[in-house]
DNA sequence: TATAGCCAACAGGTTACCTCA
DNA sequence: GTTGAGGTAACCTGTTGGCTA
């Protein structure tokens, strides 16, 4: 309710520029309380102190220059300053409606936007939303800001919402937004990566498949050099671990069979289990096995 | 101590606007 | 001038976890 009387109310104030806000993030003191989604830090002073390694995929906002200086202005209740492009103000919507408490610090800012108001330019209440395209330099800083710390809490998006001479609540947005495109970026990092293993795979599916027809051929004409050989097999599970081993001593490069299983976490790099059956093939088999099949070719 | 209700924060999805080819 | 695609700000809804009575 409150929310709603804040966005008509604030979004009527506009001011001008009265003095300039020097941001320090690192000052800011824990919140009394934290709310937590499952992902987050378990405490805002581990968000603020932990340089938080996001899984950023995306290129980083390039050749802007960050020397130049963005308008910083110091907000209240009377003075307000219009953004350059900043055009709309954020009026949240079921949510704050559902919301009695009016009252709240942070949820009053939440509306609390120094952009020029719908009423203004003559599209008030729930006509078509304007949308605010940020500047480069509120880019930069929102980028450079999310590189820290891909979540603020409550004193930082203000802090930060100042500085950037935006409310509270598009900060909020915009943080959420972001997140949600790493996510994306970073899924199709992961998919790309489990097609190529997916390809390996049916790679070294085909070549094994080949293989075996070879060798049984090879068994039917040679049946005296086959019977002399280890079992034709070059994949050995270790059955506690459930680990493939791949025999090293074949080649010196990994074979596209053990980097595909290692890809899908079934192969441990370095296992290397006793296998008293016998049932990796050794160089000799493996010398006369390509003997055989060469004859066989031949 | 256990529990229900409230609330803030977030993720995921969607909508709508803007830019550009 | 028109149009479609892509980017993204803003919004909506459901979930989660902390707090409190």
């Amino acid at each position: 309710m409150g929310e709603q009387d804040d966005g008509l109310g604030l979004s009527l104030s506009l001011g001008c520029a009265k003095s300039a806000l020097s941001l320090n993030l690192n000052l800011v003191e824990a919140p009394p309380q934290s709310r937590r989604s499952p992902g987050q830090k378990s405490s805002w002073n581990e968000v603020f102190h932990s340089p938080e390694t996001n899984s950023e995929t995306r290129p980083f906002l390039g050749g802007v220059s960050i020397n130049r200086d963005i308008v910083v202005v110091e907000l209240d209740d009377d003075n307000r300053v219009s953004s350059p492009n900043s055009t709309v103000s954020s009026i949240s919507g079921k949510r704050s409606e559902r919301d009695p408490h009016g009252d709240n610090e942070v949820e009053a800012e939440r509306t609390s936007c120094s952009c020029e108001s719908i009423e203004e330019d003559g599209s008030g209440g729930d006509a078509a939303r304007k949308k605010l395209r940020l500047s480069r330099e509120q880019s930069l800083l929102l980028e450079e800001t999310f590189k820290e710390h891909n979540t603020l809490n409550p004193k930082q998006k203000l802090a930060l919402a100042k500085q950037l001479n935006l409310s509270p609540r598009q900060v909020e947005v915009w943080f959420q937004n972001r997140r949600a495109r790493t996510k994306t970026k970073q899924t199709e990092v992961d998919c790309e990566y489990l097609k190529r293993c997916c390809d390996n795979l049916t790679q070294e599916n085909k070549r094994l498949q080949k293989e075996v027809q070879e060798l049984r051929a090879l068994k039917l004409i040679s049946p005296q050099l086959y019977m002399h050989m280890n079992p034709p097999t070059t994949l050995t599970m270790c059955p506690s671990c459930q680990r493939v081993s791949v025999p090293s001593s074949s080649s010196s490069s990994p074979s596209p069979s053990s980097v595909a299983a290692s890809a899908v976490g079934r192969t441990g790099p370095a296992h290397n289990p006793s296998s008293p059956s016998g049932a990796s093939i050794s160089p000799w088999a493996r010398l006369q096995m390509r003997q055989g099949l060469n004859n066989l070719h031949s």
